[in-house]
DNA sequence: CACACATATTAGTGATTGCTAATATGATAA
DNA sequence: TTATCATATTAGCAATCACTAATATGTGTG
């Protein structure tokens, strides 16, 4: 029986909301790399990028080594990976029926 | 091989972003309701509910059918209920893990 | 028809969020 | 040590979001 505490599922869940952190994910979901390389991948601002990563490590999601100056991201498990890929599949599905929140909410 | 639009999948993804949104999916995770069903059941409020209930319709995750007076609403598909059920079975490897996003973001 | 009930929509506002720019930290190399 | 590069953090503001209250729509019933 899985138990989860509601809170803690939204802060999990906070990580899939933007877009950007989103790109993140599908940036290194199969290969670590480092904070500038997914700047240059997203065509992102450092400073906005290390905040979603910060985000993104805090969601659970990724997680980060530091080697020498640099830090290597990678998404943290195959688990998250999958999930990530369940997106597409069910998008596939859905997609069509897609219409939602123009102004968000309504 | 599937393609998706990354806008498309934000709109998609923005019906789990919200705890109410979370809630009303779990509450008509296995079985159907009226929308004053799902109001009883968060103790949630007609208007803001209701204004879910179509974020959650535009985003492709629940449909409802007009049944006379009433508008019963379900979980869209077995896919999307998987995810559902994925992303609980996702959580339970990870939570201990999460600290995410007090001020969100960072 | 008028009324009651169920749901949807709109408007307005307070709160939250995410961005940019600036600065700080931390690591390597000269 | 100082300089440089990589990343993280902070502050402040502009934009977005979600709530409440009020109103509208739609459906059945007497």
């Amino acid at each position: 029986m899985l138990k989860v505490d509601i809170d803690t599922k939204m802060k999990f869940l906070h990580g899939f909301s933007h877009k950007t952190r989103i790109q993140i994910l599908e940036s290194i979901k199969t290969e670590e790399k480092t904070v500038s390389q997914i700047v240059d991948d997203l065509n992102g601002n450092q400073s906005n990028i290390s905040q979603h990563l910060a985000c993104l490590k805090g969601c659970g999601l990724i997680v980060g080594r530091q080697d020498g100056k640099y830090v290597y991201y990678r998404v943290r498990n195959q688990l998250v990976r999958d999930l990530l890929t369940m997106f597409d599949v069910v998008l596939e599905d859905v997609q069509n029926d897609i219409a939602c929140c123009k102004n968000h909410i309504d």
